[in-house]
DNA sequence: AGCACGCCGACT
DNA sequence: GTCGGCGTGCTC
């Protein structure tokens, strides 16, 4: 067949040393590289006639790009960004009788077309173009690459997040004409915030600034963000908002419609099916649309002259992303506000650690309100301690504490009353009803559990425990599980037989409640907005919420409780909120004085103490005992790493769903954390993702999970 | 990850 | 002599 596969200068298997040093010493001596050649001396493109392509596969040993030839026929589609296919795969080594063409067909990116190949080799050609539609931008790659960098991941496995999966359908239709910039927006409520006025003119005027917005109690912020992004358009650049769920991407696109009339913005969310929602994120790409809402994947949307980056409640779980390399939103919008000048605004009616962070650190400036403002903008915060039980006969029926009773009974003669449940099966731990110790197993001090409301066991070791009593008081009662919202609803309907009750949690969630009393009772974050505020609310199990063993327990409590005070009515009118939880412990501490962001700066002030993240970079390394010894032995740890355990995990619970990290069930696994100073987090991410890939490359023994910024230590 | 190439021992 | 074990290393 063809003469250039017998002149192939490729690799000759048994001499790879050799090889190398060859090609290294060809390099270094500038000899001209080779023309590229294809298999079947196939006519090329006659410019660049060399496509760089990142190929498809997932976990493959390094990051790297393969050269492939462009055949005459793919030059005009084969551009920087396209999706393409390619043959790939040993098979395609077996030149001997030129009949093979080996490899299966894989997909991938063409990233770059260049004159010359550094291969040694024959090039195989493009198999095909799969749409001329350049999907992965300059920009877009390189944000990737910091992301994969950033988190020790491939490049392959941050464009499956980065970039949608195809819809020919939606590709097909053109995308609409762009509007021109919007005028600058007055500052409407951003007036209530000392510098707010300031962040919007910078916007407007071109600026970057950088903010974390300690949002007022009330239902203001979405058009205040809704201005934010409308200052940015009117600098000409364009905006990208990022909010935990669809409800409230819902919400903040209302805003943005009301603010920037309808065709400025694009809403990226999951639920509009993979067809819309390529469509819209064609339009962002296409440049048609500047501004982008949307939810965890929308992080990536790929906006021309980024001017704003916003996310909104950073602490909800679900702005972590749950597949590898398990980026997290805060983190990425902060790598694309690194970029150029582009603006960033943090906001939530809390404050995370990392938050507080980033203004301790003078990266971001604090936007709040004065006391003042506040003061009047958020409801009147009470708590009754979680043992005081009420004496009124219907109140004990409820298992209400008197004051909670009385706030219900008077809120619901003006309003709707919220009352915050717990979901079922939250609650951690068992404990003590008189007490509050925490129920342990005797055997190995695991915590206990009651799987069917009847028999504890340990959820550690297995081990059943009939005869359970605590050991600090003696008492034999442990404290009831968390009751489900639908009970409490029951319950509290019949406490209050003439309102009318509703329920608002995981499979059934109301978006909005009339004004009108009635009892809205509600799993954290599925709280409906009531037209103009709640009454009243109520936050039940309190030392529920705090009993986690969780590092974030106290700012993840808080957070939720701030969240649904947010929508009771201020104090001038006579909103008041009361929480069931013991008065003395910090968090309760910090929603009575509405303090969110003192609470988050206090827990990084003993974060950095301890030596825990955020104030240290943390990283996860998960696997088989031997696997895991090996990795650490040979992983070239930055000097100053500290290296905590190994020690074993459990294998997946059963029941409990399992998380991406857990070990397979019936596996032994260990994790070791490993911990470095503030600064040195780049230096750790490129050690292990280095340590990583020499393992796969020497196809040795079992991969370790690598995962930064472990979100379950406790 | 696949998959081929290659260098060793037991079979027709 | 050849078939096939899996140990090593490459994939443009």
């Amino acid at each position: 067949m063809s003469s250039d596969d017998e002149q192939s200068a490729g690799p000759e298997a048994g001499v790879p040393e050799q090889l190398a040093l060859i090609r290294e010493t060809v390099r270094r001596a500038k000899v001209p590289r080779a023309k590229p050649r294809t298999w079947r001396g196939a006519a090329l493109a006659k410019e660049l006639p060399v496509a760089r392509v990142l190929v498809n596969k997932g976990v493959l040993h390094l990051d790297q790009y393969f050269d492939y030839a462009v055949p005459e026929e793919l030059d005009a589609d084969a551009q920087p960004g396209v999706r393409v296919r390619v043959r790939f795969g040993a098979g395609g080594r077996n030149v001997r009788d030129g009949r093979r063409e080996g490899g299966g067909l894989i997909d991938g990116f063409l990233v770059e077309r260049v004159a010359e190949s550094d291969y040694q080799g024959a090039l195989a050609a493009l198999a095909s173009v799969v749409s001329p539609e350049p999907v992965l931008g300059p920009e877009l790659l390189a944000l990737s690459r910091a992301v994969a960098d950033r988190y020790a991941g491939s490049l392959a496995d941050v464009l499956q997040l980065a970039v949608p999966p195809r819809n020919g359908r939606a590709e097909s239709k053109p995308s609409p004409e762009p509007l021109p910039p919007p005028l600058a927006p007055l500052p409407g409520s951003w007036e209530r915030y000392g510098q707010g006025t300031a962040f919007l003119r910078a916007l407007a005027e071109g600026g970057a600034p950088r903010a974390v917005w300690t949002a007022l109690p009330g239902p203001h912020w979405p058009q205040e963000i809704a201005l934010a992004v409308a200052a940015t358009l009117s600098s000409g650049r364009g905006a990208l908002v990022v909010v935990p769920d669809g409800r409230v991407a819902g919400r903040v696109d209302a805003a943005l419609t009301q603010v920037l009339g309808a065709g400025r913005h694009a809403l990226l969310t999951a639920d509009s099916g993979p067809e819309k929602r390529y469509r819209q994120w064609l339009a962002v790409r296409r440049g048609s649309v500047r501004a982008v809402i949307g939810t965890r994947a929308a992080m990536f949307a790929p906006v021309a002259d980024l001017g704003l980056v916003a996310i909104w409640d950073d602490g909800d779980s679900s702005h972590s992303d749950d597949n590898a390399p398990f980026p997290h939103v805060r983190e990425v919008l902060e790598l694309r506000a690194a970029h150029g000048r582009c603006g960033f605004l943090l906001g939530g009616t809390s404050c995370t650690v990392e938050a507080a962070q980033l203004v301790e650190s003078g990266w971001a400036l604090p936007l709040s309100a004065d006391r003042e403002r506040l003061r009047s903008a958020a409801p009147l915060i009470r708590t009754v301690g979680d043992g005081e039980l009420a004496r009124d006969g219907a109140a004990k029926a409820a298992r209400l504490p008197s004051l909670a009773w009385q706030t219900v009974r008077d809120g619901l003669r003006g309003g709707p009353v919220l009352v915050q449940v717990p979901r079922r099966g939250y609650a951690p731990r068992l404990a003590c009803e008189r007490c509050r110790t925490p129920a342990r197993c005797r055997h190995c001090a695991g915590p206990l559990e009651a799987p069917d409301q009847q028999d504890l066991d340990c959820s550690w070791c297995g081990r059943a425990e009939r005869a359970w009593h605590c050991t600090a008081c003696g008492s034999t009662r442990l404290r009831a599980q968390i009751v489900g919202a639908r009970r409490t609803a029951e319950e509290l309907g019949r406490a209050f037989p003439a309102v009318p009750v509703r329920t608002s949690g995981r499979d059934h969630i109301l978006d909005a409640v009339p004004g009108e009393p009635a009892l809205v009772i509600s799993t954290p974050g599925a709280e409906p907005i009531a037209e103009g505020g709640y009454a009243a609310a109520l936050l039940l199990d309190g030392w529920a919420m705090l009993g986690r063993p969780d590092l974030r327990a106290g700012e993840d409590a808080l957070r939720r409780w701030t969240a649904a005070a947010s929508l009771v009515r201020g104090q001038d009118e006579g909103g008041t909120v009361v929480i069931v939880a013991e008065p003395t412990l910090r968090p309760v501490q910090a929603l009575v004085r509405w303090d969110p962001a003192g609470y988050a700066r206090r827990e990084l002030a003993e974060r950095a103490e301890l030596g825990f993240p955020p104030v240290s970079r943390m990283a996860s390394v998960t696997g088989p005992v031997e696997a895991l010894a090996g990795f650490l032995a040979t992983a070239g740890l930055p000097p100053e790493a500290e290296v905590l355990g190994p020690v074993p995990v459990p294998s997946a619970e059963p029941g409990r769903p399992r998380r991406p990290w857990d070990a397979p069930p019936g596996e032994t696994w260990e994790r070791a954390l490993i911990r470095v100073v503030p600064g040195r987090g780049a230096a750790l991410a490129a050690a292990l993702k280095g340590a990583q890939a020499a393992r796969m490359a020497r196809g040795g023994g079992d991969p370790v999970r690598i995962r930064i910024d472990p979100p379950d230590i406790g």
